[in-house]
DNA sequence: TACCTCCACGTTTTT
DNA sequence: CGTGGAGGTA
């Protein structure tokens, strides 16, 4: 059977485009991954290439082993060879393989975001950086975006104060990393990207090797990523692009959608093809999703058809309160479940994690077993990054962050005080920790801890020398007392079973990565494989792992619209959609902090494959207050015929205007403001800001002001005696 | 060193 | 309201 049996007159023409590059607008559900993923088949199945001459790059580890899997199945051909990875676990291949060429030592160590924190914060203490008035997270964010814009130290403009005392943090924090020999997740890019920009050799050579590059979720680039991309295209290379404009949701990571348009205009790119046809979604979903995203103005332009029928409406419910909302979804789900659909085919979306516990805590009650998105995963435990800090120690024991980490826990009596003098002296003459404490060993009890401490390491590693990765990792963490440490806690026995657990990671994990290519100054080519112990330490940065255990289990679904992006459910629900909640507060003064909003309810809208349905509550408990929330803009958007009303409780003017039943107001306290008589809940209209909903009121008589969530400028409060407030 | 209390904070997140 | 970090005390 061909390959391309059953792919669409678009499809088709995407997967077999000519020797050039291409922008693929591929709507929610319209197959892109299938189109990706034929599209490599065909070139190598028709002869026109060899697997070795494909990259193909996305966002994360899941879509790249997808990716994968599906190619396997088209083809009879080993995949290994093809370079199918994420922009961060491909740059690391090509350092590890030129580390010379980069700048880096062999051993080199990958921070996660956790990690870069801490170098940031030790960095920032030994400066006497005033922690209150410069957040390390604020420090972080401007090193990131910085690094994303490919920018180092030296390049960034800095035109305050403000900003001047951030780049010595960053300079500080580029220095004491190259003394480390440690790399963040945008050091991964920077440093490849510079790599290949000065190296014309390692340049020619991948250019040459890569002649079709292929991206997933193109939206979702930032500015490094494009550059990256387009220095390895090259002149003669095709960039194949598949992306939505519509699903770009993260642009406050730096993502950037208006790449999509630099490269039509930089690869010369005279047709965009667009895949509109829609497999996954009823009729109704479509036109709900359509009419939603119609009211963005950025756009390249796209309607989503199905030839399936509308199905059902999209059902609206109406809460007094987040509990009852959350009741009204638990009979829901149990009503379909009993009707034969999975609970892991229903999926239970809000804009915020801090939506979720009342959710969980109706669904726990209920006795419905659920699955939580998000959160700590494998290789982010405690205990994990307490083994892997030994294990990296052992790799590359100028790790100062994995040196803290772990020479005082199990406890051996190595305090602050000896630790402040090993830093002291490790900063006054720019050499590691380890150094330090090899050089210049104290004398005295806590010299003897500390030189036991080295001693301690310096055996692990001797010990596995020679040994296999699972059993390295199974030494490490018996010697390293973790084990002993754990079992003396209360809650030490999953800490211990995850311990194990690593070990059975450790032996899953077969260095994927095959051989590498090297290329040395004369420029001969070889090939050498990577010490195992490194790739591990390596994927274990680059892939933190599954968020929880027990995926096989049927369970309801309850993640962030965020993280559903890319999924599908039979059933989805979409709770929390109030003015504040979803659009979120906080976006709607932001630049295209609406237009975003919005993109995420598409994203959230287009998850459903059958059922939809859209929730709301007026009364909800946030930030250990009860607020008044106004329905959603988004409901406003979308086709009232489109939508089934399920209830019809009672709600004020305000809400009545929108098409629900108009009643007897909501029950609230009084303001206390003598004979005004405002209620919080009440609707109001303000002749300059429009209509809202009192939220919140303090003072009385004169001083009275109240709190008034408006429909389109947000949270404001106001002095009851110069407003010139009418009830709505 | 370990535990406890107090205070501040509270959008989204992968690598 | 609930959590996580920091700082103080036993």
């Amino acid at each position: 059977m061909s390959i391309l049996e059953g792919l669409n007159p678009q499809q088709l023409e995407a997967v077999t485009l000519p020797h050039q590059s291409a922008l693929i607008l591929a709507g929610a559900g319209s197959g892109k991954t299938r189109v990706l993923t034929t599209r490599i088949a065909w070139l190598i199945q028709t002869g026109q290439i060899g697997p070795l001459s494909v990259m193909a790059v996305t966002f994360t580890n899941k879509a790249a082993r997808e990716m994968l899997t599906r190619i396997s199945a088209m083809l009879p051909i080993n995949t290994r060879g093809m370079w199918v990875g994420t922009f961060h676990g491909l740059c690391n291949r090509i350092l590890r393989a030129h580390y010379r060429d980069a700048g880096l030592p062999q051993t080199f160590q990958i921070l996660d975001s956790a990690d870069q924190l801490a170098v940031i914060k030790r960095v920032m203490k030994a400066m006497n950086v005033d922690d209150e008035k410069y957040p390390p997270r604020q420090a972080q964010n401007f090193i990131n975006s910085a690094k994303e814009q490919g920018l180092r130290a030296a390049q960034v403009d800095a035109p305050d104060d403000f900003s001047r005392r951030l780049l010595t943090v960053y300079e500080a924090f580029e220095a004491q990393c190259n003394r480390e020999g440690v790399v963040d997740f945008a050091e991964l890019l920077l440093r490849c990207y510079e790599l290949l920009g000065r190296n014309e050799l390692l340049r020619d050579h991948y250019r040459g090797r890569f002649r079709h590059i292929l991206v997933d979720e193109f939206q979702d680039t930032n500015r490094l990523q494009y550059h990256w991309l387009k220095l390895l295209a090259g002149p003669n290379n095709t960039i194949f692009a598949v992306g939505d404009d519509d699903q770009s949701i993260y642009a406050f990571r730096g993502a950037h959608a208006g790449n999509m348009l630099d490269l039509e205009r930089d690869f010369g790119i005279e047709k965009v093809i667009k895949l509109e046809q829609n497999y996954r979604s009823h009729g109704n979903i479509l036109d709900a999703a359509n009419a939603l995203i119609r009211h963005n103005r950025t756009r390249l332009g796209k309607n989503l058809w199905t030839s399936e029928g509308g199905g059902e409406p999209l059902r609206v419910y109406q809460a007094m309160t987040d509990i009852e909302e959350a009741a009204y979804i638990v009979d829901e789900v149990r009503q379909l479940h009993n009707e034969g659909v999975a609970l892991s085919d229903m999926a239970l979306l809000y804009r915020s994690n801090a939506q979720s516990r009342v959710l969980e805590h109706a669904l726990f009650s209920a006795g419905i077993s659920y699955r939580v998105y998000g959160g700590l995963r494998f290789f982010e435990r405690q205990e994990i990054k307490h083994a892997l800090a030994y294990l990296r120690l052992t790799a590359n024991p100028d790790d100062d962050g994995a040196f803290l980490r772990v020479v005082n826990f199990p406890t051996r009596g190595i305090g602050n005080r000896s630790l402040e003098q090993l830093q002291e002296a490790a900063a006054g003459r720019g050499i590691s920790l380890w150094q330090a404490a090899c050089a210049n060993t104290p004398s005295g009890k806590a010299g003897a801890s500390i030189t036991a401490f080295i001693q301690l390491i310096e055996a692990m590693r001797k010990a596995c020398e020679n040994l296999p990765l699972p059993e390295i990792v199974d030494h490490v963490v018996a010697t390293s007392g973790l084990i002993a440490h754990y079992q003396t806690e209360k809650e030490g026995a999953d800490r211990i079973e995850n311990l194990n657990e690593l070990t059975n990671a450790a032996a899953a994990f077969v260095g994927q990565d095959g051989p590498i290519t090297l290329i040395s100054a004369e420029g001969e080519i070889r090939s050498e494989g990577l010490d195992p112990l490194n790739a591990f330490l390596a994927h274990a940065a680059l892939e933190a792992g599954e968020h929880q255990a027990g995926e096989g289990a049927d369970a309801l679904q309850l993640m962030t619209v965020h993280s559903a992006k890319g999924l599908e459910f039979h059933t989805v629900f979409i709770s929390g959609l109030e003015e504040g909640l979803f659009p979120h507060e906080n976006s709607v003064s932001e630049q295209d902090g609406p237009e975003e909003e919005r993109r995420l309810m598409y994203v959230a809208l287009t998850r459903a494959r059958r059922r939809l349905y859209l929730t709301h509550a007026q009364t909800r408990m946030l930030h250990g207050q009860t607020r008044y929330n106004v329905p959603s803009r988004f409901f406003d958007e979308i086709p009232d015929e489109l939508l089934k009303r399920i209830n019809t409780t009672k709600f004020s003017g305000f809400v009545a205007a929108k098409g629900y039943e108009a009643g007897s107001k909501a029950r609230a306290p009084m303001v206390e403001t003598g004979a005004s008589g405002w209620r919080i809940g009440q609707s109001v209209v303000h002749p300059k800001f429009g209509a809202g909903v009192i939220v919140n009121a303090e003072g009385r008589g004169s001083d009275a002001r109240v709190q008034v969530n408006f429909r389109d400028a947000g949270l404001k409060w106001l002095a009851l005696d110069y407003a010139k407030l009418v009830a709505a």
